[in-house]
DNA sequence: CGCGTTTGACCCGCGC
DNA sequence: GCGCGGGTCAAACGCG
C-alpha cells in the first residue's frame, strides 16, 4: 500500500445513537485520481421503518458551498443545523409481486373495441387488485445507504451487475437520475445514481435493499489493507454493503464504526475516526472540524 | 437471439 | 381534486 495518509474533513456531522450522517472528505491525493469518497450517509436507523434522509435543499447547500475551485481541496461548508437529519416513515415501494401480471392479458384483438374494452377492464381490475394488495400490505422501504463520490464517471463499479430500468429528470438539475436493479434473479437491490447539480464532480449513489448473493467480483477485489490503517473493522465496500444494511448490524456499532476500502483507498466513518485517531471525540451536532495536514 | 438501455407512459404520494 | 415530482413499467431499440 502506498504511504499516503488520508486527511479527513468532517462537516455537518449529525450524530445519533446508531447512525452516522454527515459528509466526509478524503483529501489524500490519489495518483490514480480514481475517486474520492466525499460523503457517507446511512439511511438506516435502529427502528425498523425509519429512514434517514437529508432534506434536499440542505444537502444541496452542503455541497454548494465549495469554494472557488481548489481542485483537490473541495471544502464543504456547514451552514446546516444539527437537525439536518430527518426521520421519515417513508411509505413506498413495497415488494410488489405482480406489477407485470398483465402480460397474459394480451389477446388477439380481432374484435377490436370489444376485446380492447375487455382488455381494459381486466387491466384496471388487475390494477385495482394490485392497489388493494398494496394498501393492505405494510409499506416498508428497504434500508438505504448512500454516499457521495467525487468521480468523473457516473456509474461506479461496485462488483455487482446492474440493469438500468429508468431515468428521470431531476428537478432543478441538468443531470438525470438513473435507476438500476441488480441483475441477479432473486436479488431486488436497487441503486440510484445521480450527479450533484451544484457540483457536477460529485456523484451521489444510493443503494436500497440487501444483496442475496455474493458479489461476482469478490475474487478480484483488492483486500483491505490493515497495516497502514489499523482499524478494528475494515470493509471492502463491495462486501460491506450487506453488513451495513443488515438490520442486525444496526443494533451494534457497525454503522458507527465503518471503514471502507475503495480501490485500495481507505475511508471510514466519523465515529471511527473519532475513536481511533482522536478526532471528533465530542461531537456536537453540526460540529465542524477541519484538519489540513497537507 | 439474449441481454441491457432508452424513453414515454403510467402510478403514487404529497402538498396546496 | 389537481398538479407536481419521484419512482417504475415495458415496448422498442441497440449491440455483441
Amino acid at each position: 500500500m502506498e504511504d499516503h495518509h488520508p486527511i479527513f474533513f468532517f462537516d455537518n456531522y449529525v450524530a445519533s445513537n446508531h447512525t452516522f450522517t454527515g459528509l466526509m472528505s478524503d483529501y489524500s491525493a490519489s495518483s490514480l485520481g480514481f475517486m474520492e469518497l466525499l460523503g457517507v450517509q446511512d439511511f438506516c436507523s435502529s427502528s425498523a421503518n425509519s429512514v434517514f434522509e437529508l432534506p434536499k435543499e440542505e444537502s444541496e447547500d452542503q455541497v454548494k458551498a465549495s469554494p472557488a475551485d481548489e481542485s483537490q481541496n473541495h471544502v464543504i461548508s456547514s451552514s446546516v443545523a444539527g437537525d439536518s437529519c430527518n426521520v421519515l416513515n417513508t411509505p413506498s415501494t413495497p415488494n410488489c409481486s405482480s406489477i407485470s401480471s398483465e402480460g397474459h392479458l394480451h389477446t388477439e384483438d380481432a374484435d377490436g373495441e370489444l376485446v380492447e374494452h375487455h382488455h381494459q377492464q381486466q387491466h384496471t381490475k388487475a390494477k385495482q387488485q394490485l392497489k388493494a394488495k398494496k394498501t393492505s400490505e405494510k409499506k416498508q422501504r428497504e434500508p438505504r445507504f448512500a454516499f457521495m463520490t467525487k468521480s468523473e464517471v457516473d456509474f461506479l463499479e461496485d462488483g455487482y451487475r446492474w440493469r438500468k430500468y429508468g431515468q428521470k429528470a431531476v428537478k432543478n438539475s441538468p443531470f438525470p437520475r438513473n435507476y438500476y436493479r441488480c441483475t441477479s434473479a432473486t436479488c431486488n437491490v436497487k441503486k440510484r445514481v445521480e450527479r450533484c447539480f451544484s457540483d457536477p464532480s460529485i456523484v451521489v449513489t444510493t443503494y436500497e435493499g440487501k444483496h442475496t448473493h455474493p458479489s461476482p467480483m469478490n475474487a478480484i477485489l483488492p483486500s483491505p489493507a490493515t497495516a497502514a490503517f489499523p482499524l478494528p473493522m475494515q470493509f471492502n465496500i463491495n462486501q460491506s454493503f450487506n453488513e451495513l444494511t443488515n438490520p442486525s448490524a444496526l443494533n451494534n456499532q457497525l454503522i458507527d464504526h465503518a471503514a471502507f476500502v475503495v480501490q485500495g483507498r481507505r475511508f471510514c466513518t466519523a465515529k471511527m475516526m473519532g475513536d481511533h485517531q482522536g478526532l471528533l471525540q465530542d461531537l456536537m451536532p453540526s460540529a465542524v472540524l477541519k484538519q489540513d495536514h497537507r
